[in-house]
DNA sequence: CTGTTAGCGCCTTCAG
DNA sequence: CTGAAGGCGCTAACAG
């Protein structure tokens, strides 16, 4: 394991004159620089991590705090880690994967110990004990998705209710008059999610602004439940000749059950998935408005640095009076390209 | 930013005392432990995890290497990455996620910093250049999936010659005789990789065993040529009554062809895929073989604690002459429990 | 049973 | 333009 010194004396230099040559801090002459890159290439060295965040107060990684529910898995998830990963790589960050059953103390451990720099915390939840956790830290921290009081840490999130109103505008300017807008599920209204909340505003502003006939449905992670309610839109009087779809976690089961009733997709009934993953659609090429994952991940790591930047690690700024509101980034939604939304079969 | 040195003061003890009340590498009185920890709590004290690696040589840290194809997601890295930092926390080991587009780099910094203690290679490759750069820095590297050398490095995969020689058992079991076997994909076989020729082992081996009518197909990633084999194989004189499937990625695409052909499952044609994720089913409760990803992943953490032990590091151990062959894990397969394979319509 | 001390590898003043 | 020195926080070998 060769150090700076193996490095400097190979080099015939001083270790300073080493560092100098790897931080750029300092003009170095031509030759001494040469020698000293020789040096490294030769002894393949590599700085230690350890001794440089020791000295500096800063590890150059990022945790991801990915929440879990024991023995339940959201493809979601690890979607975004990988690509928070690749966009951390992009800013000279290493990724730290937090999969903390209990709650906040692993983030409190990273934390405190400084293992990492700042904090990404996934699928923020209403009251989500993280939140106060960081901000008593002090730990620099960003959320992916909003938290109910936007004052309070910088996020990240797609804006859902633009896109719940897109889909459903861009069903409407296809033709179709009748349209079933199914929103999230019982239980993530009821808990007042963000994403729940903004694309129930979403379908109001819609049906406001075309007029045309937008009915909402709540969903269910019940698949039977599901199944009922989705029967029942399907077979009512005025049937909707169009659906835009929310919550995408039971997409298959859901067009299983569009096909049990008899309809065609997308001849008899056009489906439109509203902030879906490639996984969701099984397969299938519907018109949709996509996840933006990479431009989410990315933005959530270019708040992370800025925080970082704005808290310098090593000095509590636990007292710093927030100059102003912490940023944050509404992620714009845009129709999947090169897909349109089949007119109805008879417009009405 | 409190230090072991605050903890001291505050509780009237040397640091080293502070220290070995934390470690418990040495006998400590009960009064003493007391104002130590009291102390601790008082100011939440949290070691430096720079400055104990610094030290020590050894971060807690393992690196997850994770391919990545631009533009490309595979849905089982995200799950493995996941599941693996589960495994990682009960060992206590932090997990730091490698998404390292331009190859071996990352990996080599990685492991030269010291940031983490070894490394888990993600979808092994033949002629992996990861795996002889690793061996060449002599730092502990466990793969998750077979190489063609065995000898080369500690692994873990499920038996795939057992999964689905299992699975092809079992629908003869069901009453079965026509069975189509749809292996992995053609590029997949051809870089023999070692999932696609252990199933194909598995089949041929199932096919001697039980006498019945087995046909192996070879799948393709482009979703016209696998709908053409599909169309071939459910069409011919003697059609099949079951479909055994290990190439999953596109298993919706694929259902949708049987339905297609008119045929409904299981009534008409048994399905069951072999080395599943839930995502790949599209929600359909096929009868199958899971992929054991939780298995896999403690696995896999485990044989790299175990490597960690055997090459201390801070020690160059590469020119060991590693006594005997490194370990491995070969899952063994299980059909999912509570779903039984259909029966064909008319046994021939 | 507890205290003192040296040093892990690096960076960054300060001197030359 | 380059070298020497101190210290980041912690642990483990040496005292006592």
């Amino acid at each position: 394991m060769a150090t700076i010194k193996d490095v400097a004396e190979r080099a015939g230099v001083a270790p300073s004159t080493v560092s100098y040559v790897l931080s750029g801090s300092r003009k170095i002459s031509e030759d001494t620089r040469r020698a000293v890159q020789a040096a490294i290439a030769e002894l393949d060295y590599h700085p230690r991590a350890s001794a440089r965040t020791l000295r500096s107060a800063r590890s150059d990684v990022l945790a991801l705090a990915v929440p879990r529910v024991p023995g339940e898995y959201r493809a979601v998830d690890g979607r975004f880690a990988i690509d928070i990963s690749d966009a951390a790589r992009d800013h000279g960050y290493d990724l730290l994967l937090m999969t903390d059953l209990d709650g906040v103390g692993g983030l409190r451990r990273v934390a405190g110990s400084g293992l990492a720099d700042a904090a990404v915390l996934m699928a923020v939840e209403e009251q989500d004990p993280r939140i106060g956790a960081m901000r008593e830290l002090g730990f620099p921290t960003v959320l992916l998705g909003r938290g109910d009081d936007d004052s309070a840490l910088p996020w990240v999130d797609l804006d859902w209710e633009a896109a719940v109103a897109l889909a459903l505008r861009e069903t409407v300017a296809a033709g179709h008059r009748h349209i079933a807008f199914l929103a999230s599920a019982d239980h993530e209204i009821a808990a007042r999610r963000g994403y729940a909340v903004h694309g129930l505003d979403g379908a109001r502003s819609a049906a406001k602004e075309t007029g045309a006939d937008i009915g909402v449905h709540r969903s269910s992670s019940d698949p039977d439940v599901l199944g009922r309610r989705v029967r029942e839109v399907l077979g009512a009087r005025s049937a909707p000749t169009a659906l835009v779809v929310q919550h995408l976690h039971r997409l298959p089961h859901l067009l299983a059950e569009v096909a049990a009733a008899g309809l065609r997709v997308p001849e008899d009934l056009a489906v439109v998935p509203v902030g879906a993953l490639p996984d969701d659609l099984g397969g299938r090429p519907l018109p949709r408005i996509d996840l933006p994952v990479a431009e989410m991940s990315s933005a959530v790591v270019e708040l992370a640095v800025k925080a970082i930047a704005a808290a310098p690690p090593g000095r509590d700024t636990q007292d710093d009076p927030t100059p102003g509101l912490p940023p944050h980034r509404l992620i714009e939604p845009q129709m999947a390209p090169g897909l349109t939304i089949a007119p109805p079969k008879m417009p009405t």
